[in-house]
RNA sequence: GCGAGGGUAGCCAAGCAUGGCCAAAGGCGCAGGACUUAAGAUCCUGUCACGUAGGUGUCCGAGGGUUCAAAUCCCUUCCCUCGCACCA
């Protein structure tokens, strides 16, 4: 027959598959449905071996679930909302060489850029291809629900999605910071984002901002640490710079100009009325926040206007900066007098106000000393020394006595209320900050602003909140891990941002047309939009027609058909069936994502379908799979660095490839994407592929072997679809592809040639390969005479082929051909003649009596010697082997007594001939044979003794 | 920081829930052989150490403990990876 030849075998079943109904779902209502998705990808540029990896798994299940009965609907989409597809269209329009590289590297043509320059046709153009990718990779995905969220029909789906949440009191707006540049309204701040040219790292920073009086006015300095303010015991200000004094809803604040430029996001009525030189207020006194002193404003140079207000409170028992500045100053003659401070500073020392196990209560004293920190200019070390301290405070410090009502108090629980409090007294207030600047892809600053009417999703409702959590017990989720943490994320997952202002794709917010819907808010109960799509898809809808009547109608059941029909313009019959269609596939059955969604999608997901719909029509489970990586790194779209799909679909062939997804590794870890390893599995199908033609070209008589084939085969069906029921993939397919023909070898090696059972067995092993490898196993089916594996059933356990005894007769042939190796390895015998000694029959009769009476114990001894006629010594010293034996081996021993030794191993004399290249004869122990090593007496039930020369 | 997961032989990777046929599956790599050749082949054998008889010793990040018995259970400790919200 021909050799393994993946490339024609592919392009074939795929172009057959496409021109079948195969995939495409209908109703039918005597069978049970099975209705699974993947979390749809974004659109922010070709999909990548790591996603194939989430897609392969959802195909794995999908196939292996038609193949056991079920009814499957398996649709796909893509998700472009957001600014990935407009950011993608600029870069081409700019004719941005990079991204004219990477479209070239992944096979775009000149004519497909000419059409990226603009959002539609980008959106076109990567639905096409990752429509055309997830076909190559064999995907038995029903194209016809496909969908697109930036499709007015799919608008309109989310408009009613809002409008159920509205009307749930799920809906509210409050205000939230957020990084925003001017031009591009928010941003995301994030490594992998895309839109940012500068500050991906930053982290927001909550800042207290300190307000101390001084004078008429206010000096601000902005901390993250509000729990300290008991310690304050001066201000630092550096002469040099030039502050602001800014004009905040009728107050005057001091601070640096770069700090009233972000504080103007943050607030309104914030104007800049007037300049001061910091050494101006050197040696004044204002009056600090919360302890109502007055403290001294002394001169530092280690304060930088870009971070918080430019004007630093000082807390030298607790903050590195701070103790060595007024070291420094303190010992700084000619400072301390051309600002004349000399007197002011002297009264000027730590004051001890939090105790931590590891740094005592003066921790900066400490931390400074310990690490030789002589100079404020020691930025790095003093960096490093505040974070050890900030650390070792906040989860382990206690507020010392001086700290009023916070005394005894862990910092942990004292910081927030410490600010609190401050707040509302009007001493302080908030002040949001990036840690590091942030520059946006256009060019423009990234600040953080306030956006007063910001929309939310109340996920912190408590009813929702317990209603999902309840359900996601009774969910069947994968990894075990994920669902133990899931109702714990629900419980902490609080109200998030669902909208959002200015221009990028996705649904116009319902209610105020000013604001577009977010990406991870729009994507939450599509599932139920895929059943509806279908009839977008052929026609039979039209967007306009897609009212809240209509979608009430379809998932809630809610309203008269006739009503519904007249107010939408659709006919009876449709809206009749497309309720049906959706009340047979709902509930999802399982949605597949990457780790990713652990804390993001999935838990959405999950609270939109118990806010919305009925509980009958709550998803039923989540499965959790774990990344590809390259070297390093996860393999990221936006940064490149996988070679692009048909190229490597080219060189190892794709069921190949998803052999390497189903085999290498369990779903649930990291896996290091490794060419050599992807080319071992190309090798692997090339040794079943041989493997089973020579079964189909074998065709001989019966032998006593075949049954061992037949209740090895069956009792590995059982496994791989008890693993498959689990989405124990990976343990499936090592039994599919590794155990099985593990197996089939040993029986050829056997001298097995039974033709019709190697047929059935073939084919039957065929159709368990169809799930991993369905190219190939519709090739092979194919060559049984079967068309169109992959659409059969799987075939049944055959519980009555299953046999431990036919089993173990083999184990223990296996076992003698071990130990004669074994004994040729060591022993520097020449081999030229086996003797096997079987066991007497007198030390089988002592297992059965061990057995029926396993609490007599040494007991035994007299009725055996009465009995056995053998010496009492042999006796005690077999029996207190057979006793030990006992308690950790039970199987074997009952095993070992129902072999027919002899029997085998005479019947099997042949073979271990042949496979030794030695005369072999077999002896019972009982009689007289030859000996001359006196191995006889050895031979134990289940182990014989050998001799060899 | 918060939360989760993990460290098993040269490498990858099972096992751990339910302690005992666990010197620890399987794969890769490596070594030797067979075959016969240009194929990124295939097949067999070996691959912790020692051992001229199927055995013994040591071993599952480190250190303790429980037990007749620990890769598996408990405690301590070191190291690694990942997720953390307006990014999909």
């Amino acid at each position: 027959m021909n050799e393994y030849d993946p490339e024609s075998i592919e392009k074939k079943w795929q172009y057959r598959w496409e021109g079948s109904e195969l995939h495409r779902a209908k109703i039918d209502e005597n069978k049970e449905s099975f209705y699974i998705i993947f979390a749809y990808p974004g659109i922010s540029g070709y999909l990548h071996l790591g996603h194939m990896r989430c897609y392969t798994y959802t195909d794995f299940m999908a196939r292996y679930k038609r193949m056991r009965g079920y009814n499957v609907l398996f649709p796909a989409g893509a998700h472009p909302t957001g600014n990935q597809v407009i950011s993608l269209a600029k870069r081409v329009r700019e004719n941005d060489p990079r991204i004219i590289a990477y479209l070239k590297a992944n096979g775009a043509t000149d004519d497909d850029i000419s059409q990226l320059d603009n959002p539609e046709g980008v959106i076109e153009y990567f639905t096409q291809t990752y429509m055309n990718e997830w076909k190559n990779f064999g995907l038995s995905i029903d194209f016809d629900h496909f969908t697109d969220t930036s499709r007015e029909d799919y608008s309109r789906f989310i408009q009613w999605q809002f409008k159920k949440l509205k009307d749930k009191g799920l809906l509210t707006q409050k205000p939230y910071y957020a990084p925003v540049c001017k031009n591009c309204g928010p941003v995301a701040v994030d490594p992998s984002e895309t839109d940012l040219s500068k500050g991906g790292n930053a982290e927001v920073q909550e800042y207290t901002l300190l307000k101390f009086r001084f004078g008429q006015r206010y000096i601000t300095a902005a901390t993250l640490r509000p729990e300290t303010v008991y310690g304050q015991t001066n201000l630092w200000v550096d002469p040099q710079e030039d502050f602001a004094v800014v004009d905040v809803s009728g107050e005057e604040w001091i601070m640096s100009d770069a700090a009233a430029k972000k504080l103007g996001c943050q607030m309104e009525e914030v104007e800049v009325v007037d300049h001061i030189k910091g050494k101006e207020m050197i040696g004044d006194k204002a009056t600090a926040p919360m302890i109502h002193r007055d403290i001294p404003v002394l001169p530092a140079n280690f304060t930088d206007p870009y971070v918080g207000s430019g004007i630093v409170t000082s807390v030298p028992s607790d903050a590195p900066y701070d103790r060595i500045a007024l070291k420094e100053l303190k010992s700084d003659g000619e400072r301390l007098k051309k600002y004349g401070l000399e007197e002011l500073v002297e009264d000027v020392e730590p004051i001890e106000i939090i105790e931590s196990k590891d740094w005592g209560t003066n921790p900066a004293e400490k931390i400074i000393h310990e690490m030789g920190i002589e100079s404020q200019d020691e930025v790095e070390k003093l960096e490093e020394a505040t974070q050890k301290i900030y650390r070792a405070g906040f989860h382990a410090g206690t507020m010392l006595n001086i700290c009023g009502d916070y005394a005894g108090m862990p910092v942990q629980e004292a910081k927030d209320m410490v600010r609190k409090e401050m707040i509302e007294k009007g001493e302080a207030d908030m002040f949001y900050d990036l840690s590091e600047e942030v520059i946006c892809r256009c060019g423009g600053e990234v600040v953080m602003g306030k956006i007063p009417d910001q929309w939310f999703i109340r996920y912190s409702d408590e009813e929702l909140t317990e209603k999902s959590k309840e359900h996601a017990r009774t969910m069947n989720i994968r990894p075990d891990t994920y669902a133990n943490t899931l109702p714990d994320t629900l419980e902490w997952f609080q109200d998030r941002s669902c909208a959002r202002l200015g221009n990028w794709i996705g649904t116009r917010f319902p209610m105020d047309d000013r604001w577009i819907i977010e990406a991870i808010a729009d994507s939450t109960l599509y599932p139920a939009y895929y059943v509806v799509a279908k009839y977008f898809n052929s026609g039979k809808l039209n967007a306009s027609e897609m009212t809240e009547a209509f979608f009430d109608f379809v998932y809630l059941g809610k309203g008269e058909v006739d009503d519904v029909s007249s107010s939408t313009g659709i006919d009876r019959r449709t809206l009749q069936e497309i309720r049906r269609d959706f009340m047979y596939w709902y509930p999802l059955d399982i949605n597949l994502g990457g780790k990713e969604h652990m804390t993001v999608h999935f838990p959405v997901f999950l609270m939109n379908h118990v806010a919305i719909l009925d509980r009958e029509n709550w998803p039923r489970g989540i499965m959790v799979n774990w990344y590809l990586t390259m070297t390093g790194g996860k393999i990221s779209k936006s940064k490149g660095g996988a070679d692009p799909i048909p190229d490597v679909a080219e060189r190892f062939g794709i069921d190949t490839l998803r052999l390497y997804y189903a085999h290498s590794a369990s779903p649930f870890v990291d896996k290091e994407w490794n060419e050599n390893e992807a080319m071992n599995y190309k090798k692997r199908l090339g040794v079943v592929w041989r493997t089973v033609t020579k079964m189909k070209d074998t065709g001989g008589g019966g032998s006593p072997v075949d049954e061992y084939l037949r209740s090895r085969f069956n009792r590995l069906l059982a496994r791989s679809q008890n693993f498959m029921d689990d989405y124990s993939i990976r343990k499936a397919a090592n039994v599919v592809f590794y155990d099985v023909p593990a197996e089939i070898d040993w029986y050829f090696k056997r001298g097995g040639e039974n033709g019709a059972l190697l047929d059935e067995i073939g084919e039957n092993w065929v159709k368990l390969m169809a799930p991993f490898t369905p190219h190939m196993a519709d090739e092979l089916g194919e060559q049984f005479g079967t068309e169109y594996v992959t659409a059969r059933l799987l075939p049944r356990v055959d519980e009555y082929a299953i046999s431990e005894i036919v089993e173990s007769r083999e184990e223990y042939l296996k076992g003698v051909m071990n130990d004669v190796k074994n004994i040729l390895d060591i022993a520097k015998v020449k081999g030229e003649a086996i003797f096997i000694y079987v066991t007497s029959e007198w030390k089988r009769t002592v297992i059965e009596r061990v057995l029926a009476e396993p609490d007599k114990g040494m007991g035994l001894m007299s009725a055996l010697v009465d009995e056995l006629g053998v010496t009492p010594k042999k006796i005690s010293g077999f029996l207190r082997y057979v006793l030990d034996e006992l308690k950790t081996n039970r199987e074997g021993l009952e095993k070992a007594r129902e072999l027919n030794e002899l029997k085998i191993l005479e019947g099997d004399k042949k073979f271990l001939e042949g496979e030794f290249g030695a005369k072999v004869e077999i002896y019972s122990a009982s009689e007289d044979a030859y000996d001359p090593a006196g191995k006889k007496d050895k031979a134990m039930p289940g182990k014989p003794a050998i001799y060899i020369e």
